[in-house]
DNA sequence: GCTAGGCAGGAACCCCTCCTCCCCT
């Protein structure tokens, strides 16, 4: 099956007052990642970045001022993703809910999708453990972040990338179906 | 190491509500 891994970088948590800053995704496929099927942007929040996010992330106004505003950024990653499941760490609780949010501030004419959380892969094979955010399980795969920037979200999609092939292999070895919930999501047309 | 919001899951309890923790930036 065909799977869309994404993350987003944002201006804080709450998916309404906050907005995304960056957005990067990449195509899984017969259980391999196709990094030449990847897509990546910023987007211009049409505010100021706060100095505690281009702190954890890197992304500065500077990076923004010149990327697409969230409606085109949305529409291009739309047109990415065409009719694929998409997948996030943590989707279900953080990027689901703020493209949900970022297409209801903005207008924006949406479908919907279905969407995987990675966070479920990790609840099923570590059931005993309490911690399963994308660190934990980095770390307990093995993976390591040398050279990759973390909190960009072009690095973390390849970390992501990589820890859900690995943990969706440890359940069902030909990665056909997904092992965890599918959830039904907001996304733009 | 601090902040923000909201959800999920567990506890206590009998059906919801409350509470706490994790997790994302």
């Amino acid at each position: 099956m065909d799977l869309v891994v994404f993350d987003l970088e944002t201006t804080g948590l709450s998916p309404t007052g906050n907005e995304i800053i960056q957005i990067a995704a990449v195509r899984l496929r017969l259980g391999k990642v196709f990094h030449s099927e990847s897509y990546s942007t910023f987007v211009n929040p049409r505010r100021p970045i706060p100095a505690f996010i281009t702190s954890y992330t890197g992304i500065s106004d500077a990076h923004v001022r010149g990327a697409p505003p969230i409606c085109s950024a949305l529409a291009e990653f739309s047109r990415f993703v065409g009719d694929c499941t998409i997948l996030a760490h943590n989707g279900h609780r953080f990027d689901m809910p703020f493209i949900r949010a970022a297409c209801a501030k903005n207008c924006i004419p949406t479908r919907k999708v279905q969407y995987a959380d990675s966070i479920y892969l990790s609840r099923l094979i570590w059931r005993e453990s309490r911690w399963h955010g994308l660190d934990a399980v980095l770390e307990r795969l093995g993976i390591s972040t040398v050279g990759i920037r973390r909190h960009d979200a072009r690095g973390d999609v390849e970390l992501l990338s990589e820890a859900v092939l690995r943990m969706w292999r440890r359940i069902t070895p030909d990665c056909t179906a997904l092992p965890v919930p599918l959830f039904t999501g907001t996304f733009p047309r």
